[in-house]
DNA sequence: CGGCCTGTTGATGCGACTCAATTCAGGTGG
DNA sequence: CCACCTGAATTGAGTCGCATCAACAGGCCG
């Protein structure tokens, strides 16, 4: 069983380039821990016992505010990390973690993890590494909300995710989105009427169009626009 | 010169219980540069060549939009670090530094620092320590930007500040705005008139004073409940 | 078939940005 | 010392984007 872990983490970014014996004392570190639908991975502010990798399954991190609207951090997917953030500062979760589907994950207790991460020079540079991407990430999610409206969200959405897929953005290329309308609007920082209404003006114009969550790009110039903010 | 760079060194906590040689090294690294008021220290999106410690002055580090509006993404005071985030990643810097006032500072270009960071395990793990923080802290602005209202920001921001010079929120505490408003408008992703309007309303409403930049906390209750966005 | 969840569309209201006018404070030079 | 200028801060009126509330259509499942 083992030897299954380390198969498996060696597929994480994480963990890439790692000896042979770092990556087995992670395996013996590793929990399986599954999750059902809707069930809550950890809560915000909760003391952090540890960080997660999702090997199956989709994970949301969401903030959420007393009367009910919630904010979509990050979406997660297989293979990526989630929960690292808190580990280090032996402090709280910073949001709430809700498992979308059915997930399968392996939990590394912040502790023993602390102690591997100071052995291993190559295992704290890949953890820097992660997390400066995660401040790269959250810094451009600032900078929507902040100076762009939703339709500019959208096309960055939009445009971000065919990059992501296809390495190119291109007329007539195909994006799908694999999460319901409404929790991509928690995640652009709205909610799903107004997304629906963005949705139908973008086709509307042209620039895409779309049918249950196939998104094809057909303007890819005045997508760039509307990305950056330009008023059409 | 480089045994004052090491006594300063030993004063940020970025480099907080480093063995003398590690100090050593990094004074030996340091190079001192300065900026006029208004001066841009870096570029968003140009490549990163290393990152600065604030010595004397006062930086922003912000975003800014084609039609001339800017976020400011973080206030830097002295013995503060900035451009962390860019160092790791080898890759560009998210977002552009300016001095809003004379500083000086101490740049340690990335390569070299990069090589010290893989000798030495404390600083990784202090590093890991300081990104955690901004993560936390940038996911606490885009809790407030999504979910919240400018005057819940603004409670927030009050009651921050009030922590963080008197350790405590108390009726009678007061608290020095020491920059522009205008510039604290951007830090709270507004503009100067609606935070005008907003202190305007908190004084009629008798929750704070405020004069010439310095705020005095009446009602430390009711400020809580505001931060929280519960609606008055 | 009826219930439920997701998504769409319309009408309305509120918060915040825009534009413009005015006041105020700090700094400069006569 | 006062007149002048400049940038910051305030205040008012108007507009816009988006959230809210509400009604309704479609797909899925018991």
């Amino acid at each position: 069983m083992s030897e299954d872990k380390a198969a498996i983490l060696r597929r994480i970014y994480l963990f890439s380039g790692l000896p042979e014996e770092d990556l087995a004392a992670l395996a013996r570190l590793a929990v399986a821990r599954n999750f059902p639908k809707d069930a809550v991975i950890f809560w915000e502010g909760r003391q952090a016992a540890g960080f997660f990798i999702l090997l199956e399954g989709q994970v949301k991190l969401v903030k959420s505010s007393p009367d009910g609207k919630e904010y979509i951090l990050r979406l997660v997917g297989p293979w990526e990390t989630f929960g690292e953030a808190a580990v280090l500062a032996e402090d709280v979760y910073p949001a709430t973690a809700v498992a979308l589907s059915d997930c399968r994950t392996l939990f590394f207790p912040t502790a023993p993890f602390l102690a591997l991460l100071t052995a291993s020079p190559r295992l704290s540079r890949n953890m820097l590494a992660t997390m400066s991407r995660l401040l790269y990430h959250l810094t451009r999610q600032l900078e929507d909300l902040s100076l762009k409206e939703v339709s500019a969200r959208l096309a960055r959405f939009i445009l971000d995710k065919c990059r992501e897929t296809h390495g190119q953005v291109a007329p007539d290329l195909v994006i799908e989105l694999n999460i319901s309308k409404t929790h991509l609007a928690s995640y652009l920082g709205t909610i799903s009427e107004t997304l629906s209404r963005t949705l139908a003006r973008l086709k509307a114009l042209g620039v895409i169009n779309e049918e249950k969550g196939r998104i094809t790009i057909k303007e890819p110039q005045l997508l760039e626009n509307i990305a950056r903010g330009i008023k059409v």
